[in-house]
RNA sequence: GGGGUCGUAGUUAAGUUGGUUAUAACGCCGGCCUGUCACGUCGGAGGGCGUGGGUUCAAGUCCCAUCGGCCCCGCCA
């Protein structure tokens, strides 16, 4: 048996060794990739966080160690002592980074043996992910995500390096706090000393923040978890980090500007990429009008054209009705779309059916005209005005949305994304930056029956906007920006309101009576009344920033330890019951 | 709250219009093999098809319910 303590100490990582190592003594310690046992000689790929290195066991020479070593299964734990061997001629392997050596053994220890691991360690993403997160700590063994996890700690490093050199103070904000009216359903934590309250996990720190403005901090950055209990999606997790970023006495300019610095500096140390400077800008009123949507993917085209216009007069009930009704027309083009068969063009419909579309006309332009189940309701000068507008020319196809406006943007939107997929449209490797500026500061909410804040309520409306701030909140812009990569928001923020006056007009014109506003905010209120200097200030998502670096397709592969769609963690079963006696510590009761 | 999709050996999958002892590959166990690197080779073990009902002479295949993974809508200031 072994002793299970060694005397052994680590003098390389696996994966650093190479052809200049060659002859040195090297002691390793790692995981038993897989083992090839000749019947002589034995082969075992040793792994570490750097890499696999082949060590070899010969049975002439170190007999012992040799037989110690039939007993390797996978993932044992081993140490070794050897000497680093060139390889002989024909024997290099060209897939390995340290494939020019080997490491002879004459010493080996099994420090931990392994069961049978569920699944195989080498393969791709292709296992149940059911599996892999009740077994994460193994499946954060796999290179691909040890991989993503230390990008995400070089980004993170490169960011505080970047902010600190910047004149940024690192200081943390409460994770028990009060919870806030406006925004995401919180988590709660009851509290067992204030019996029937409850504090609220952070959505952010966004309030926090800016106090530590008003206490003349200047300029403060925080990489903080922050907690929304809302629904999953593929890049969403009920607990995520943020880069919390608050500056005073700035403007946008100012703000936009040292961000792309930061950003540049990440990707620089994150993966070696220089990104040109500045980033585009866009206002949201031209992102919803030619994307559909406010975080635009810019790497391809398929902007969205409106025709509302030439088919004012139409007398095609469904864009009449569209029109009339107060919404719109708009379409995309297709170049040579002759990879779009009908069936996929049905396909179409049912995806837009999604957002909410009725349907979804089209029309293919051939050497004779228009293919369309829609050509006979139209006009020729409709059907030229739509070609011209369309710039539209033989093997196109145009796709068209008539609905109310929100619902054509949204299905002409998402579609545009859709169809760049499954068209490969989108250059993998470009990464597209783009401001998106001038949002509304609030807009109506049917469900509640009152305008809510586009971002949050401490956002300045735009000086020029402000008179409509009482007589129409939802003409009023806000002095909001998000930064929007490859059609995905990384991150946005906004100059707050620093004047208790126009922050007292805001939560009116949000149908905040000043009751609920002072005990919901009274101390930021208040604080404002002491001396707030302007600032503004912005919030990365370090997650889906590092997503999108890595080019991992969901959130789960770039956090060590997430939760399922249904927000649970397969591994440790949380969420779970507790017991009687400790619900009573803190009065509560189970009803449903 | 809703829509879609998946659940069959440890893993990944196949399983025809319901029909005898449920397939394969990899992994695992054992034998042989001194140069492989997804080693090779010979042999072996292993599941009753997520769970619970139902239809039927007969269910992995059909129906209902339920649990779970994933994707999406709603939601996410």
């Amino acid at each position: 048996m072994s002793a299970f303590i060694t005397e052994l100490k680590r003098t390389h990582y696996c994966g650093d060794l190479r052809t200049e190592d060659a002859n040195k003594e090297v002691i390793l310690m790692g995981w038993a990739h897989r083992r090839r046992d000749h019947g002589g000689v034995i082969f075992v790929d040793l792994r570490d966080r750097t890499g696999l290195v082949q060590i070899v066991f010969n049975p002439e020479g170190a007999t012992e160690a040799h037989a110690e070593a039939h007993r390797i299964r996978s993932e044992f734990v081993l140490a070794v002592k050897g000497i680093v061997n060139t390889r002989p001629a024909g024997m290099e392997n060209p897939e390995l980074q340290t494939g020019g050596i080997e490491v002879i053994i004459n010493q080996l220890e099994i420090l931990s043996e392994s069961k049978t691991p569920p699944f195989l360690l080498e393969g791709g993403g292709d296992i149940n992910e059911n599996i892999r997160l009740r077994y994460r700590y193994l499946d954060l063994r796999r290179p691909a995500i040890q991989k993503n996890l230390l990008l995400r700690s070089v980004v993170a490093a490169a960011a505080r390096t970047y902010l600190s050199d910047s004149g940024f103070i690192e200081v943390e904000t409460p994770f028990l706090t009060k919870s806030t009216p406006e925004g995401a359903r919180d988590y709660l934590v009851p509290s067992r000393i204030n019996e029937g309250t409850f504090y609220a996990l952070p959505q952010s720190p966004q309030i926090f923040k800016q106090l530590l403005m008003v206490s003349g901090f200047d300029r403060y950055f925080q990489i903080v978890k922050c907690f929304r209990d809302e629904d999953l999606r593929a890049d969403r997790q009920p607990e995520f980090t943020q880069i919390d970023i608050e500056m005073s006495f700035i403007t946008e300019d100012d703000i936009i500007q040292i961000m792309e610095g930061l950003i540049a500096h990440v990707f620089k140390a994150g993966i070696g990429l220089e990104l040109t400077t500045p980033f585009k800008r866009i206002a949201y009123r031209d992102a919803i009008a030619r994307f559909g949507k406010d975080n635009p993917d810019m790497r391809f085209g398929l902007e969205l054209r409106d025709l509302t216009n030439v088919l004012k007069a139409s007398s095609f009930k469904v864009f009449r009705e569209a029109i009339d009704g107060g919404g719109c027309v708009k379409a995309i083009k297709v170049d040579n779309a002759s990879a779009l068969s009908r069936k996929d063009l049905d396909g179409l419909a049912e995806f837009v059916a999604g957002y909410g579309a009725k349907g979804l006309a089209w029309a293919r332009l051939t050497a004779d005209g228009w293919t369309s189940p829609i050509f006979k309701f139209l006009t020729a000068e409709e059907v030229t005005a739509i070609n011209s507008l369309m710039e539209a020319k033989e093997g196109d196809i145009i796709l068209f949305g008539a609905d109310a406006t929100k619902i054509v943007h949204d299905a002409l939107g998402n579609l545009r994304v859709h169809l760049a997929k499954k068209l490969n449209l989108i250059d993998l490797s470009n990464f597209s930056f783009v401001w998106v500026t001038e949002f509304p500061l609030m807009e109506y909410s049917e469900s509640e029956k009152r305008y809510v804040s586009t971002h949050h309520p401490f956002t300045s409306p735009m000086i020029e906007d402000l008179p409509h701030l009482e007589s129409d909140p939802g003409r009023v812009r806000a002095r909001a920006y998000d930064l929007v990569l490859n059609g995905s928001e990384i991150g946005g923020g906004s100059i707050r309101i620093h004047r208790t006056d126009v922050q007292a007009t805001v939560f009116k014109a949000l149908g905040l009576d000043d009751e609920t506003a002072r005990s919901k905010f009274g101390f930021l209120l208040e604080a404002l009344e002491f001396g707030a200097p302007p600032h503004g200030g912005i919030a990365f998502g370090l997650d889906r920033l590092i997503m999108i670096m890595a080019g991992a397709e969901s959130i789960r592969d770039v956090i060590a330890f997430p939760k399922t769609q249904k927000a649970s963690c397969l591994m440790t079963d949380a969420p779970s019951k507790v017991s009687v006696e400790q619900l009573m510590e803190l009065s509560l009761k189970i009803v449903s």
